[in-house]
RNA sequence: GCCCGGGUGGCGAAACGGCAGACGCGGUGGACUCAAAAUCCAUUGCCCGCAAGGGCGUGCGGGUUCAAGUCCCGCCCCGGGCACCA
C-alpha cells in the first residue's frame, strides 16, 4: 500500500516554495524570450469567488506553461481597490473605506495564494495606495495640459433617495436606482471628460489588428457608432439668418422631408415656439426634465404614447433642396447629444418619424420605390428614387452622392461623419476614489496641482453621509487652498476621478511598479508590452477595455507611454460566466459556492482541473448538483496519478533532465508490442495536449492526460501480472506466453516515460501534485523542466482503421496499415465477407476511396 | 426589431465534410473484503432480438454530396449584446 496524496499539506509547501525561491519573477535583463500574461485586476470583494478562480486558473495555465515552453513570463496582480462598496459600506458601519478594503484585499490574497495561482508579488499595486494615486493624478494632469480633459456642464443621474449621483450602469431599465429603487432624476451639474472622441477613429481602425473575440470587437465597433451623412443648414421661416442645422445619413431623401424635429433641450426651440405654442412646449420640456436618459428611451415600453412626446412649435423651416416649407415640432425621440440635435423627418423611409407622422398626421411621401411584395410602413432598402426631382431615376446609393454633391455645390452643407461614442464623463462626488488633482480659482480658472504636491490625498476625517455631493467637500479644511498660479484664495475640486481611470493604466504601472520619479520606465513598458494574453470577463468588453485602449494610445502621444505601443491588449480571451439556476453567480444573489471550502478538502488542484475539464472555457458554465461529484472526481483522479507516479518504475540511471532523457533511454530499453503501444500513447499525448493548450482546448486537453492515465494503469497491470492474462492487458497480442526480462525491461522503461511525461504535462494544470510527485521521483522541480516535445514517428499511428461503407453504410471495419493505397485498400474492402453479404452480388457502379480511413461502395 | 452565440445519451461534453457520443459524472455488474469504504476491472445512446445481427438516432423541414452534427435555404426554441444614434 502506497503513501496516501495529502493535498493541503503538499500545496501548502510549494506555495511557500514558489514564493520564497521567487519562481515566477522576472526582471526587465532577462535573456529567455519575453511574454506577458495578465488577468484583469480584481475589486476585491472579499475571499475569491468561483469566477476569479475560473479566470486565474486560465492565467496560471498560461504563464506555467509558457514559463515550461523558455519564455520570461511577466504575470503580475494587483487590486482595482477604488469604488463604491468600501465606501457604502463606511456609510453604514462607520469603518473608514480604507481599513474596510485592506482586510478585503488580504482575504482575496490569501485565497488566491491558496489557488496555487503565481504571481510576481513583488509588482502588486493597488489603485488607492498613494503611490499609484500620485501617478493617476500626474497621468490626469497631462492629459489635462494636452486637452484631452475639459470641463462641461453635463446631465447626470441623479437619484434622490441615496441623494448622490450615480453611474449608468446603477440606473435599471425602468430608470429607477439599482439600490434605492427611487426614480432616477436628471440633473445638469459641472464635470470633467476626457476626450476618447477625438480616438473615435484610430479606436475604430485599431481593431482590425487584434486578436481579440470577433463579438468583443463588434461590441465596441457599434460602441463607437461610426456613421457618415452630412450636415445642412434649414432656413428659419421669417427669421433672417436663423437656421437649423441637421444631420442626416440619408441625403438622397431630401424630397420626402415633411417635417423637421428639435430636441427638447435644443437652444433654437425658444425661437421657433409661436406664442400660441409656448405653453405646450414648456410643458413637455419640463417633463422631459425631470426624466433620466433611461426613462426617456424606454417610453414606448412603458406604453406612453408618442403624441404625449412630441408637440408642434407652430414655426416652420425650408428645406433647402426642395425650398419648401415644413413644419417644426420638439419631440423627446430627437436627443441633444447626437448629432446636431435636429433631424430633418422623413416618415417613409424611417420608421420613427413614420409613427410620429401617424399620431400627428403629417404627411408621408415616399422617394424610394419599395418592391412590389413589400408589407410595412417605413421602407429602409435600396431601390429606385422616385418623388424626388433630380435624383428620380437613380438607386439610393448613386442618389446620395448626387444630393450630397449637390448640397456641397450649393453651400448649405457639408459631409460629416457622426459618432455615437461619447467622451468620458469621469467626475464621481464621491470620497472613496482617486482625487481630481485640480484647483479652481476665481481668477485664473481651474488650475492643476503641481508636481510636487501630488499626490493629493483626501483626508480621513470626514463624515461618510449620502448628501448628493462629496463628502470632500464638507471637509472643514480640504477644499481651501491658495490657487498656485496666483497665490489668492482658491477651492479644491473635490470630486475623484471614476475608478475606471484608475484600470485604464495599470497593467503599464506593472511593467515598472518601482518607477518614483515617473509613472514607469518608457523602457519597462517598452519590453514588456502589449500584454500577450489578456483574460477576463465578457462584462468588460466594451468600458474598460475601451477606455484602457484609449488611454494607451493618449500617453503614447504624449511621450509618456513608447510610440510603439498602441495597442495594450494584443490577445484577449474572455472567459464564459458562471451560472447558477439560470443566473449568474455573484454576491449579491446570495448563490456563491465558496472555493476556499475546497482548498481543505480536495485540494486546489482538483479544483482546478474540474474549471479546466468543465467545457469550452469560453462557454458559460452551470453549477448544479452534479459539480459537487465532479470536483470530487478529479481529486480521486489525483489520487490515482499519484500511486502512479510512487509505483510506476523510475528512470534508472543517473541525473533525471526531463522528458528528453526519457526518451532516449525507453528507446534505448528495446521494444515489445505492449511497449510500444504505450510509447505510441504517450507520444500521441503530448502532441494533443501541447496543440489544445494553444488553442485553448483546456477540456479536451484533461480528457487525453485521463486517457494516458488509463494507458498506464494497464501496462502497470501487465507488470504485475507477468504471464499478461490480467484482465487490464488488453495490448497483449494473443498466443503471448509470458513476459521475458527483455521485454519486462522495455514496459518498465516506458511506463517510467509515459509516468513522467504526465507530470510534466500535468503541471501547468495540477501544479502541487505534479511538483510533489515529479521531487519524489527524479528529485527535481518539475516547473523548471523543458516542456515534452513528441516524437513525431511515436506520435502517428502505423496503423489506421479502414471504414468500408457500402452506400454510405459502415458494413465492416479493418486495421490497415497507416500507408496503404488505393488499389489495395479497394481490394481488401471487397474481399470483406460482410461487404460481400451487404453488396448481394450487385457490382459496385462507383467506388470511392480515401485511404487509409474510407472505403464507400456505391450501388 | 437588429447583431452575435448555442440546441448532440440521464447529466457535463468530444468529433480537419469520412466510425456520432472521446473523456468524465451518474448507473449496472464483477474482483478484493467477515463486511463496508477505498481501490482495480468490465459495461452503459435508444428500439427489436435468446443470440448472431438488424433498425433508429445530433431542435424541426427542405437541399447539396458517394458521404452532413459539420456546408446551403427556410423555420422553432434557449442565452447574450445593442436598441429612438437620425
Amino acid at each position: 500500500m502506497v503513501e496516501g496524496y495529502d493535498a493541503v499539506a503538499v500545496e501548502r509547501k510549494w506555495q511557500e516554495r514558489w514564493a520564497k525561491e521567487g519562481t515566477y519573477q522576472v526582471e526587465l535583463d532577462d535573456p529567455r524570450p519575453k511574454s506577458y500574461v495578465l488577468c484583469m485586476y480584481p475589486y476585491p470583494s472579499g475571499s475569491a469567488h468561483q469566477g476569479h478562480v475560473r479566470n486565474y486558473v486560465f492565467g496560471d495555465l498560461n504563464v506555467r506553461y509558457r514559463t515550461m515552453r523558455g519564455e520570461a513570463v511577466l504575470s503580475p496582480f494587483g487590486f482595482d481597490s477604488f469604488g463604491l462598496p468600501a465606501e457604502n459600506a463606511a456609510i453604514k458601519t462607520g469603518i473608514h473605506p480604507r481599513e474596510f478594503t485592506d482586510a478585503r484585499i488580504a482575504e482575496l490574497k490569501e485565497s488566491v495564494l491558496a489557488l496555487g495561482a503565481v504571481y510576481d508579488w513583488r509588482r502588486e499595486v493597488r489603485s488607492h495606495d498613494p503611490s499609484y494615486i500620485r501617478w493617476t493624478q500626474w497621468l490626469f494632469l497631462r492629459l489635462l495640459e494636452a486637452g484631452l480633459a475639459y470641463q462641461a456642464e453635463a446631465p447626470v443621474n441623479f437619484c434622490p433617495g441615496c441623494q448622490t449621483v450615480l453611474a449608468n450602469e446603477q440606473v435599471l431599465a425602468d430608470g429607477t436606482c439599482e439600490r434605492s429603487g427611487d426614480p432616477v432624476e436628471r440633473r445638469s451639474l459641472r464635470q470633467w471628460f476626457l476626450r476618447i472622441t477625438a480616438y473615435a477613429d484610430e479606436l475604430l481602425a485599431g481593431l482590425d489588428d487584434l486578436d481579440w473575440p470577433e463579438r468583443v470587437k463588434v461590441m465596441q465597433r457599434n460602441w463607437i457608432g461610426r456613421s457618415e451623412g452630412v450636415e445642412l443648414e434649414l432656413p428659419v421661416v421669417g427669421a433672417d439668418g436663423v437656421s437649423v442645422r441637421v444631420f442626416t445619413t440619408r441625403p438622397d431623401t431630401a424630397f420626402g422631408v415633411t417635417y423637421a424635429v428639435l430636441a427638447p433641450e435644443h437652444p433654437l426651440v425658444d425661437v421657433l415656439t409661436t406664442p400660441e405654442q409656448r405653453e405646450e412646449v414648456e410643458a413637455l420640456r419640463r417633463e422631459v426634465a425631470r426624466r433620466s436618459d433611461v426613462q426617456r428611451l424606454s417610453a414606448d415600453a412603458e406604453g406612453a404614447g408618442l403624441d404625449k412626446r412630441g408637440v408642434a412649435t407652430g414655426g416652420f423651416v425650408r428645406n433647402p433642396v426642395t425650398g419648401g416649407a415644413v413644419p417644426v415640432f420638439v419631440a423627446d425621440y430627437v436627443l441633444m447629444a447626437y448629432g446636431t440635435g435636429a433631424v430633418w423627418a422623413v416618415p417613409a423611409e424611417d420608421q420613427r418619424d413614420y409613427d410620429f407622422a401617424k399620431v400627428k398626421g403629417l404627411p408621408v411621401v415616399r422617394t424610394t420605390a419599395p418592391p412590389p411584395d413589400f408589407v410595412g410602413e417605413a421602407y429602409v432598402g435600396d431601390g429606385v428614387k422616385i418623388n424626388s426631382g433630380f435624383l428620380d431615376g437613380m438607386t439610393v446609393a448613386e442618389a446620395k452622392e448626387a444630393a450630397t454633391e449637390w448640397i456641397e455645390r450649393e453651400g448649405v452643407g457639408r459631409r460629416v461623419v457622426n459618432y455615437r461614442l461619447r467622451d468620458w464623463l469621469v467626475s464621481r462626488q464621491r470620497y472613496w476614489g482617486c482625487p481630481i488633482p485640480v484647483i479652481h480659482c476665481p481668477v485664473c480658472g481651474p488650475v492643476g496641482v503641481p508636481d510636487a504636491e501630488l499626490p493629493v490625498l483626501a483626508p480621513d476625517d470626514v463624515e461618510f453621509l449620502p448628501t448628493g455631493e462629496s463628502p470632500l467637500a464638507r471637509h472643514p479644511t480640504f477644499s481651501a487652498v491658495e490657487c498656485p498660479r496666483c497665490g489668492g484664495p482658491a477651492r479644491r475640486e473635490t470630486d475623484t476621478l471614476d475608478t475606471f481611470v484608475d484600470s485604464s493604466w495599470y497593467f503599464l504601472r506593472f511593467t515598472d511598479p518601482w518607477a518614483i520619479d515617473e509613472p514607469f520606465a518608457p523602457e519597462a513598458a517598452s519590453t514588456w508590452m502589449p500584454v500577450d494574453q489578456y483574460i477576463g470577463g465578457i462584462e468588460h468588453a466594451i468600458l474598460h477595455l475601451l477606455y484602457a485602449r484609449f488611454f494607451t494610445r493618449a500617453l503614447s502621444d504624449l511621450g509618456i507611454a513608447p510610440p510603439e505601443v498602441r495597442e495594450p491588449f494584443r490577445r484577449l480571451f474572455t472567459q464564459g460566466m458562471i451560472r447558477m439556476d439560470g443566473t449568474k453567480m455573484s454576491k449579491s444573489k446570495g448563490n456563491l459556492i465558496a472555493p476556499t471550502a475546497y482548498f481543505a478538502t480536495v485540494g486546489a488542484d482538483a479544483l482546478r482541473l474540474f474549471h479546466l475539464a468543465a467545457g469550452p472555457p469560453g462557454d458559460d458554465l452551470d453549477w448544479t448538483d452534479q459539480t459537487e461529484e465532479v470536483v470530487a472526481g478529479w481529486g480521486r483522479w489525483l489520487a490515482r496519478v499519484w500511486r502512479l507516479a510512487l509505483e510506476a518504475p523510475t528512470r534508472d540511471g543517473a541525473t533525471p533532465v526531463g522528458a528528453e532523457a526519457a526518451h532516449d533511454r525507453a528507446r534505448a530499453a528495446g521494444s515489445s508490442p505492449e511497449a510500444l503501444a504505450l510509447r505510441r500513447l504517450t507520444h500521441q499525448t503530448i502532441a494533443r495536449v501541447t496543440d489544445d493548450l494553444e488553442r485553448w482546448s483546456y477540456n479536451t486537453a484533461c480528457a487525453a492526460l485521463r486517457t494516458l492515465t488509463n494507458g498506464c494503469y494497464h501496462a502497470l497491470a501487465g507488470e504485475a501480472d507477468p504471464d499478461g492474462s490480467s484482465a487490464g492487458s488488453t495490448t497483449t497480442p494473443a498466443g503471448d506466453a509470458g513476459d521475458t526480462p527483455e521485454r519486462g525491461a522495455a514496459r518498465g522503461a516506458a511506463l517510467a516515460e509515459a509516468t513522467d511525461t504526465l507530470l510534466l504535462l500535468l503541471a501547468p494544470m495540477a501544479p502541487h501534485l505534479a511538483a510533489e510527485a515529479w521531487e519524489r521521483r527524479n528529485g527535481s522541480h518539475v516547473h523548471l523542466e523543458p516542456w515534452p516535445v513528441a516524437d513525431p514517428h511515436l506520435a502517428t499511428a502505423p496503423t489506421a482503421t479502414l471504414v468500408v461503407q457500402v452506400d454510405g453504410k459502415v458494413r465492416d471495419r479493418l486495421e490497415v496499415d497507416s500507408g496503404i493505397g488505393e488499389e489495395e485498400a479497394i481490394a481488401l474492402a471487397r474481399r470483406s465477407p460482410r461487404v460481400v453479404a451487404a453488396l448481394a452480388g450487385a457490382e459496385p457502379s462507383r467506388i470511392v476511396a480515401r485511404p487509409p480511413r474510407l472505403v464507400n461502395l456505391v450501388r
